[in-house]
DNA sequence: TTACTAGAGGACTAAAAGGTCTATTAATCA
DNA sequence: TGATTAATAGACCTTTTAGTCCTCTAGTAA
C-alpha cells in the first residue's frame, strides 16, 4: 500500500503524539524501539518531517520529537502526499496514462470508488486521533522479538 | 497500487485476449507498441507468464501469444498474486506486522473493508471480462505519443 | 533444407527504495 | 565553561525494481 518510509512516518508520528499526550518528547532510540523500525532509517526521516514542519524537535539533554501543540490536527493524507506525491490517489489501477472519467479503462469504474474511500480515509484520519485509540498491535512490538 | 511488473502484464494479457477474439496471435513487437511499454521488458514478463502457465506461445512466423480457449476464465487476482504475492490482501495498512482482529492496529478497522473491496475486485474481474469491454484508454496510447 | 521469423533465456545496466555510519551542531546541566 | 546528550547532515552501501541487449532455439514457408 505505502512505501516503507510513508509506514515508518505515520507510525513515529503516532507514537509521538501518544508520549506527547502524557508530557513526554521521545528521542529517536526510544521511538525506533517501540515502533519497531531501524533506527537511523527513522532518524532520518523525522528529520525531514521536521523539515517540512510536521513536527519539531529540541536537541541536547531531554530533547527529542514533539507536536507544535498550536497547530491543527494532521490528516495522514498530508504526510502520505508529502511523501510519496498524489499519484496513488490520481492514479489508474491499470497503469494508463490516459485513464480518466472521459477515457475509463476497462478497471476505471471499478477501482475508482475504492480510491476514493482510500482518499476519505486518509483525509479524514488524523495522527492525533489515532493517538488517542488504544492500540496494542503498536506497542506488542516489543514483546514479540521481532 | 502494483507494480510496474504487474500493470504491464495486466494490460498486455488483456490485449493478448482482445486479439484473439479476433482470431489473431499478437506478438510481442505489437502487443509493447499497442500497450505502450518497453518490448524487452514486456517480453520477458509475458516469458513469464507462459512459464506459469497463464498464457501459451508459438515461435516462428506468424507465432504470437494466446490464451488456451480450453481454460477458464483468468481472474485478475491470479495475476498479481504470482507476481507480488500474497500481501496486499493480508497486510495492515500501517505495516504493523502483529495487527490482525484480535490485535487491531489505530488504522485496521478503517482500512479492512477497503482492502476486502480490492480484494473482491481483483478476484471478481476477469482478464476475459475486461477484454470484452470497449477500452478507448488502452488504444489511446498510440495517438498520444506517448 | 535453407532462410527467415519470432519467442526464450540470461547476462548486464540503471534507477529507486531501503538502510547504515560518522562527523557536526546545538541544547542542557554540573 | 566544559562535558554530555541528542538531533542534524550528508556520504555511503545494499537490495529490489525496472529495463536493455545479445545470443540461442524453435517453427514456418519457400
Amino acid at each position: 500500500m505505502f512505501k516503507k518510509e510513508t509506514e515508518y512516518a505515520l507510525r513515529g508520528l503516532v507514537y509521538i503524539q501518544m508520549q506527547n499526550q502524557t508530557g513526554k518528547r521521545p528521542g529517536i532510540l526510544e521511538i525506533a524501539s517501540e515502533i519497531d523500525t531501524p533506527p537511523s532509517f527513522t532518524a532520518k526521516i523525522l528529520q525531514r518531517l521536521v523539515r517540512m514542519g510536521f513536527i519539531e524537535s529540541v536537541k541536547g539533554k531531554n530533547g527529542g520529537y514533539y507536536f507544535d501543540p498550536e497547530k491543527k490536527e494532521l490528516p495522514l493524507k498530508n504526510i502520505v502526499v508529502a511523501i510519496e506525491g498524489e499519484k496513488i490517489f490520481t492514479g489508474c489501477g491499470f497503469g494508463l496514462k490516459h485513464c480518466d472519467e472521459k477515457n475509463p479503462c476497462p478497471l476505471h469504474e471499478a477501482y475508482a470508488p475504492i480510491r476514493d474511500s482510500i482518499d476519505n480515509l486518509l483525509a479524514t484520519e488524523t495522527i492525533q486521533n489515532l493517538a488517542k485509540k488504544d492500540n496494542p498491535a503498536l506497542s506488542l512490538n516489543r514483546f514479540n522479538g521481532v
